[in-house]
Parts: C-alpha cells; sequence; structure tokens
DNA sequence: GCGGACTGCTTACCT
DNA sequence: ACAGGTAAGCAGTCCGCG
C-alpha cells in the first residue's frame, strides 16, 4: 500500500513529458500532448501551413476535429449555447504553442494561452497537496485531509551593500541562515562568536553549500526570495564561476520575478503576506509583530556591512532571527495555501503566486473543461481598455444618523452577492439566453436562464455547499484538535474565493467578463438591502446606518438588551419568510454603544468591552501615530465611559506634549504607499517629494514600497518639508497640532454635536448623559 | 494682491 | 493587477473683493 502526495508539475524539456513530483518519488507523464483549437477545418490548416509555414508542420503531433459548447451572441444581443466545431491542434512541446498561434490568420483561436503545466492540473484529476492511496493509478484514492508532512526549511541571506542597492558583481555575500525542525544554521566564511554558525572556506564554498543544503528540501520558505535571495544567488554563482547543481529558475511574471525550483515548493511570504495582512509597513520585522506580537531583532541595512567589519555576532543573530520568523511566518500561511492550492487544483507554487482573480479563473477553466465548454479568450489590449471606460453602480450606502446611540444590533446578509448569483442564476452564459425571452423576470434590463445552470452558479453552488457541510462539521467537534484548524482553513479558502466572483466578473481582464452580470448583481443588492431598510422601519426599528450587504438599527422605548434581541429574531424570521432560497439575512451582533460620525467611518463597543472601528483615521497607515494615538483615547473616553471631559482633556494633554517636543520621532512618521511609477504622478505630493529625493540620492524603490516621512518645519508647502524620518531633524509642531491631532477628533467630536469653539473651552465639566439625557 | 471656495489627484479605507 | 462607494488631504486655480 502506497501512501502519496502531489506536491509540483513540470515539463521536463530534456525528457519532454510532464513530471509529476511526489512526496516520495516521481511520475513521468509521456502522454499528454500541449494542445490549442482553432476556429478552421483541419484541410484548411494543413493547405495553409504547407503554403506558409512548412517548417511548422513538423511541430503538430495531430489534428483532430471536435465540438464544444460556446455562447453565441446574435445582434439583438440574445445568447445561445451553440455546438462549435474546431480543429484541436495537438502539438509535440509546449514551445510550439506560441508559434502555431499564426494559425490566427484561418480563424479564431482559443486556449492558446493556457500554461503546459497548468493545463495538464485542468484536464488531469489529480489534486495537489493531498494524501492518495495508489497515486499512480486512474482509481487513486484520497485518504485525510491533513496537510503533508514536507521537509521544510527557510533561508535568507545577508548581502553586502553600501547605502546602495547592492549588485551582484561588486558585492558579495556574507551570510546565510537556515532554520527547520532541528536544524539552525547560518553560514559564512568570517568566524563569528556564535553557537550557530558553521565556518566555511569562502564565498564560493557558502553558495555550494547553500545549494546543498537546499537539495535536501521540500518546501522552501523565504521573504522575498523570488525578488531578491534567489535571483541574487543565482547572479553571485554565475559571477564568481560557482556551478550550482540544483535547476533554479528565474522567470518573470509581470513587474515581478519568480524563483522556481522543479519539484520543490518555494514559497515567497511577501507577496502572501502583502496580499492577506494589511500594515503600515512590510519588513518581516513587522509581520512578526503583528502575527505573534514578537519584537524581532532589528539591524537595518545599512549596518549590515558595518556589523560584519566589526565582526558583531549580533548580525549572525540577525541573520538567524530572519530565517527562523520566516519559516514561523510561512507555517502559518502554509494550511490555507495547500487548501486553495486543492480547490483551485494547481500546484502550491502556483497558487501562492496568484492572486484571487487568477484562482478564480483558474477554477472556472477547470469546470468549464469538465462541462465541455470552450473557454473565452483573454481580452486584447484594445478590449481591455473598452472594458476599462465601463462603469456602473455599486452598493448602496445610506447617510448614518450621526452621533452616540445605545443599544445597537446589527444585521447582514450571508454571502450577499454569492448568494443573488446562485438564487438568479447570474452567469455570462445564462444572461438574456433566447430560450427564455419574455419567460424569465426582467431584472434591470436583462433575464437569466431558467432551463440550465450557469457556469458560475454552478461552480459558486459547489464552493458555499461544501463550506456548509464544513461548517456543520465544526460545530460537531473540538476546537482544538487539529482536525477543526484543518476545516477551518478549509471553509476560510473556501469563503475567500466564493467572494471573489463577483469582482471577477467586473474585472476587465478577466475572460469571463460581463459587466452586465456585476452590474444586475449590484442592483439586486441595493433592492435587497433598501428593502430591508423599509420592511426594518415599519417593523419599528431606527436604522442607524447601512452599507451595501448589512445594517445597524436601533429600537426607541426598548427596556433591555434581552427585548431588543427578541424583537431582532422575530424581525429576522419575517424577512426571511419573504427572501428567496439561498438568501438569508443574519443577526450579526448586538452592541452596547456606538458612534456614528460619517458613511463608513464609525466605532462601535460590545458588551465585553471590545471596540471595533471601522475607517476612522486611527485604522489608516496615512495619519502619523500621535493623531491615531489621541483618536483612540478620545474615542475610548467616550465610548467606555462617556466622558467628554476626559476626551478634552487627552486632547489637551497630547496639544502640550507636542509643543514641549514630548513626542516620540516614531510617533510623527506618516506611510504612505507609492502606487505607480514616480513619472507618473501628476501633483506634488509628501511622499512623492520623498520618493524622489530616496531616489537621487541612489536609493531603492519598487511600486507598493510603503514610504514614512516626517513634516518638518518651516513655511514652504508640506510637500517640501516632507523628510525621511532619519533625516528629520525638528518637526512641525503646528502641523502635527492643526493637520495631524485636531481634524480627525474634533471631526469625533462634532458628531456629539460639540463645535469646535466649545471645543476649545474646555472648562465645564460635562458627561455624554448630560447631552443625551440616558 | 488676498483669501476662501472649488477642483483634480491621490490614498486608504468599507462592503 | 477583483468591484464600486466614500472621506479626506494637498496643490493649484478660480473668483469676488475693492
Amino acid at each position: 500500500m502506497s501512501i502519496n502526495v502531489l506536491i509540483d508539475v513540470d515539463y521536463n524539456p530534456h525528457d519532454r513529458c510532464i513530471y509529476l513530483y511526489l512526496l516520495n518519488g516521481l511520475i513521468k507523464d509521456r502522454n499528454f500532448k500541449p494542445y490549442f483549437y482553432v476556429d478552421a477545418p483541419i484541410e484548411d490548416i494543413k493547405k495553409y501551413l504547407e503554403k506558409n509555414h512548412k517548417e511548422l508542420l513538423y511541430h503538430i503531433e495531430k489534428l483532430e476535429t471536435i465540438e464544444r459548447a460556446m455562447i453565441d451572441r446574435n445582434l439583438k444581443g440574445r445568447n445561445r449555447i451553440i455546438k462549435k466545431t474546431l480543429t484541436k491542434v495537438v502539438v509535440k512541446y509546449p514551445k510550439d504553442v506560441p508559434k502555431l498561434r499564426v494559425l490566427r490568420e484561418l480563424g479564431e483561436i482559443y486556449e492558446h494561452d493556457i500554461p503546459f503545466t497548468k493545463r495538464y492540473l485542468i484536464d488531469n484529476d489529480i489534486i495537489p497537496m493531498i494524501y492518495y492511496r495508489n497515486i499512480e493509478d486512474k482509481e487513486r484514492e484520497i485518504v485525510g485531509n491533513e496537510i503533508p508532512e514536507l521537509k521544510a526549511v527557510a533561508f535568507d541571506m545577508e548581502v553586502y551593500c553600501e547605502g546602495r542597492e547592492p549588485v551582484p558583481d561588486r558585492d558579495p555575500i556574507l551570510m546565510v541562515s537556515f532554520y527547520s525542525q532541528g536544524m539552525k544554521k547560518v553560514l559564512s566564511y568570517k568566524p563569528f562568536e556564535h553557537e550557530y554558525l558553521e565556518l566555511v572556506e569562502n564565498e564560493k564554498e557558502l553558495i555550494k553549500r547553500v545549494v546543498k543544503i537546499l537539495k535536501d528540501y521540500d518546501l522552501i520558505y523565504t521573504y522575498n526570495g523570488d525578488n531578491f535571495d534567489f535571483p541574487y544567488l543565482v547572479k553571485r554563482a554565475k559571477y564568481l564561476g560557482v556551478n550550482i547543481p540544483l535547476d533554479i529558475r528565474i522567470s518573470r511574471g509581470g513587474m515581478h520575478l519568480r524563483s522556481y525550483i522543479p519539484g520543490k515548493i518555494h514559497i515567497d511570504l511577501y507577496p502572501i503576506v502583502r496580499r492577506t495582512l494589511n500594515l503600515s509597513k512590510y519588513k518581516l520585522e513587522d509581520v512578526c509583530y503583528e502575527l505573534f506580537g514578537v519584537r524581532k531583532l532589528e539591524v537595518g541595512h545599512r549596518n549590515i556591512s558595518k556589523l560584519w567589519k566589526e565582526e558583531d555576532r549580533n548580525l549572525v543573530e540577525y541573520s538567524f532571527q530572519d530565517a527562523y520568523y520566516t519559516y514561523l511566518v510561512g507555517e502559518y500561511f502554509l494550511p490555507l495555501e495547500v487548501m486553495f492550492s486543492r480547490i483551485v487544483n494547481q500546484t502550491p507554487f502556483e497558487v501562492c503566486r496568484m492572486s484571487s482573480s487568477q484562482m478564480v479563473e483558474y477554477l472556472l477553466l477547470r469546470y468549464s473543461y469538465r462541462k465541455n465548454f470552450l473557454a473565452p479568450n483573454r481580452p486584447s489590449e484594445e478590449e481591455y481598455k473598452r472594458r476599462l471606460n465601463e462603469y456602473y453602480e455599486g452598493g448602496y450606502v445610506k447617510e448614518p444618523i450621526r452621533g452616540i446611540h445605545e443599544n445597537i444590533v446589527s444585521m447582514d446578509f450571508r454571502s450577499l452577492y454569492p448568494s443573488i448569483i446562485i438564487s438568479y442564476n447570474i452567469s455570462p452564459d445564462t444572461i438574456d439566453c433566447e430560450c427564455c425571452e419574455g419567460e424569465s423576470e426582467k431584472i434591470h434590463g436583462h433575464w437569466f436562464c431558467r432551463r440550465r445552470r450557469g457556469l458560475i452558479p454552478e461552480v459558486l453552488y459547489k464552493l458555499i455547499e461544501r463550506r456548509k457541510e464544513i461548517k456543520k462539521k465544526l460545530k460537531r467537534i473540538d476546537r482544538n484538535s487539529s482536525h477543526y484548524s484543518l476545516l477551518d482553513y478549509e471553509q476560510r479558502s473556501l469563503k475567500v474565493l466564493a467572494n471573489s466572483h463577483y469582482g471577477y466578473l467586473a474585472y476587465p481582464r478577466a475572460r469571463w467578463y460581463s459587466k452586465e452580470c456585476a452590474e444586475v448583481i449590484t442592483y439586486l443588492g441595493r433592492m435587497f438591502i433598501q428593502k430591508t431598510i423599509e420592511e426594518g422601519e415599519r417593523y419599528g426599528f431606527k436604522v442607524i446606518y447601512a452599507d451595501t450587504d448589512g445594517l445597524y438599527v436601533t429600537m426607541d422605548g426598548i427596556k433591555s438588551k434581552e427585548e431588543l434581541l427578541e424583537r431582532t429574531y422575530e424581525f429576522l424570521r419575517e424577512i426571511n419568510k419573504k427572501l428567496p432560497k439561498n438568501m438569508e439575512l443574519e443577526f450579526e451582533g448586538y452592541y452596547k454603544r456606538g458612534l456614528f460620525v460619517t458613511k463608513k467611518k464609525y466605532a462601535l463597543i460590545d458588551e465585553n468591552g471590545k471596540i471595533i472601528i471601522k475607517g476612522l483615521e486611527l485604522v489608516r497607515r496615512d495619519w502619523s501615530n500621535i493623531a491615531k494615538k489621541t483618536q483612540r483615547e478620545v474615542l475610548k473616553a467616550l465610548l467606555e465611559k462617556g466622558n467628554i471631559k476626559m476626551a478634552k482633556d487627552i486632547i489637551i494633554n497630547t496639544i502640550e506634549d507636542l509643543r514641549k517636543g514630548r513626542i516620540n520621532k516614531e510617533d510623527l512618521i506618516i506611510y504612505t504607499q507609492i502606487t505607480k511609477d514616480i513619472s507618473q504622478y501628476k501633483t506634488t505630493a509628501p511622499h512623492v517629494e520623498v520618493a524622489k529625493k530616496i531616489l537621487r540620492n541612489g536609493g531603492r524603490l519598487k511600486v507598493g514600497d510603503v514610504i514614512g516621512y516626517i513634516i518638518t518645519s518651516g513655511s514652504k508647502p508640506i510637500s517640501e518639508r516632507a523628510e525621511l524620518p532619519e533625516d528629520a531633524e525638528n518637526y512641525d509642531v503646528n502641523y502635527y497640532i492643526d493637520n495631524q491631532v485636531l481634524p480627525p477628533v474634533i471631526r469625533i467630536m462634532e458628531a456629539l454635536g460639540i463645535s469646535k469653539e466649545e471645543l476649545k473651552s474646555e472648562s465645564r465639566q460635562s458627561t455624554l448623559q448630560d447631552f443625551f439625557r440616558i
């Protein structure tokens, strides 16, 4: 009995076949060949190639006439499913597909841009990252849902750099650290005093040793290894003339690099962290603090060379910690990525580098293949630009009743958009179908097929049903068991994927793009939330606020929390009776008090004193810490104690501290992301000016980097006074008082009906009770 | 020439 | 490099005033 796991798929160019890398072993599949479709008869293709591209004939394995279902749109905009006859062009090698795209001269070509290994996983029934019995058989059988026990290692490199960006043909690799279960190691060719240090002779030996260690592992975690560690290692090895006995493939994927090692899973945590966490900065230190609350040893790139020269053991410790924490972050994210890999049916290496829209697309490609549908082509650049200019209306947001409210209940629609898609069968292949015209109800100018379930509703239904099953199971089992956490990861990944489908439909680069579908979905969403608000008001609720799929309500004259909840549940029963199947309005939470400032900006406190904050400055990274801290404390005073005097005192004390210079530099930094190439900016803005300064001084800067700066004193525009924290020798007291600390707290106080002027005369002792007579 | 009102660009949040 | 809705800051321009 053999139990095994598929961890990677690669096309081996020497062997000219698919390699299925298993946890233990390798399967070669010589039978699967690359292919695509052409809308032209076999004979025409043959004639055309004979005449124009004789050399390409050799690359063709075979030509086959096949039928695929596709959507046919007539001049009146009605759609129907037709059986399209196409030629399947099967070629010898993956590289032949791009060459044979010349056949588009004869007719539309389809599915010509699906990478071969991905194609393999779409067409074949084998799931990565799951234990199989008899994996090599067609009758392979899944055994358990555990995360495969892979030999995992984290690695990190330190490189010499003198202020500027390190260059491979100048700056050497100094040390390389590893962490794995049972291995703590820092390689270097300088003798540091440290227990984990392994001394090697020189840099060449260091590189050889690194590769030798990496070869032993299935799973490699890095932090920015795609763009830095691996490319640098490879370039440096080349420069030094070291032969690396490991196939490290660096390729370009859009703006970024990818570092792939066949048969291994390289997980670069940096892109995952960027996608998943919302932080001010994304250094490993910041991630550690966010995830584990641990303050990791920080050195700063500019000091590495100094510590190296001084043979400071702290460099070894720092380097080791990089590997160690990379490993921990890796363990943290692995299960979720494994679940994505299984659901999307692509390798973990690929899935880790996919955006949610790409995952949706591969999921759809698989279903469409199974149903014998032809996948729509990706849009041309012109089509993409046309789509970019298409606008439509989104969710409904109700203007909140500003101020403090007590006894608040929130309710929301469980997965509003997915449930609308399923309930109304909204899909590019069901919209405005010929077969149901006049029969199927017209919604916002469109109707949807009643005879056949659409691709997207079908995929969503499967995802949601699977998630329901899991949630049912979760209720029955012990929260602390490993089984529980596995299922929890699975249901989380299912939720992410289900929620990405609506956005995908409106994404201009999507194959299954349909602005019309997206438009109907939001239309129905607006209808449901507005109807719910109306019904709620009719029922006796005061609707404080609503946004897209949820609402906050109170009820005047209510005596207790229990009474409110009772009324809420009764309301929910009534509403849910009227809603379509698959749709449900749910109780979300009870809050003893809440402060609503504007649309998208409010704060709530529950019975346990837990404070929830949405949209306010204090949850935004582009406000200084001092401004955020002050707002948080003011809010706390108001929500917990209802004490306005206390709030005023906090503000006055902060201003005093700012005037007296009693503020940490850290607390003055404002973080702003660079979202495009510096030359693309049309206006002068503080973060852009600082970015220009960094570039002028030979610094490295990428799109997506977050810049921190402090506003220094002077009378010129703010942009000209923004300095990097390390360069800032003073700060503009008045700017921090008038433009940072005060506006956020004033907005809160004004929501309570306290004017700026009143705030300034802080003498009167007062509480919220005075204002609202609670 | 001055200062407030307004606009466009930009960011980061909410759902 | 999934969507639209939203608040808000900064820089620059407009506009009325006199």
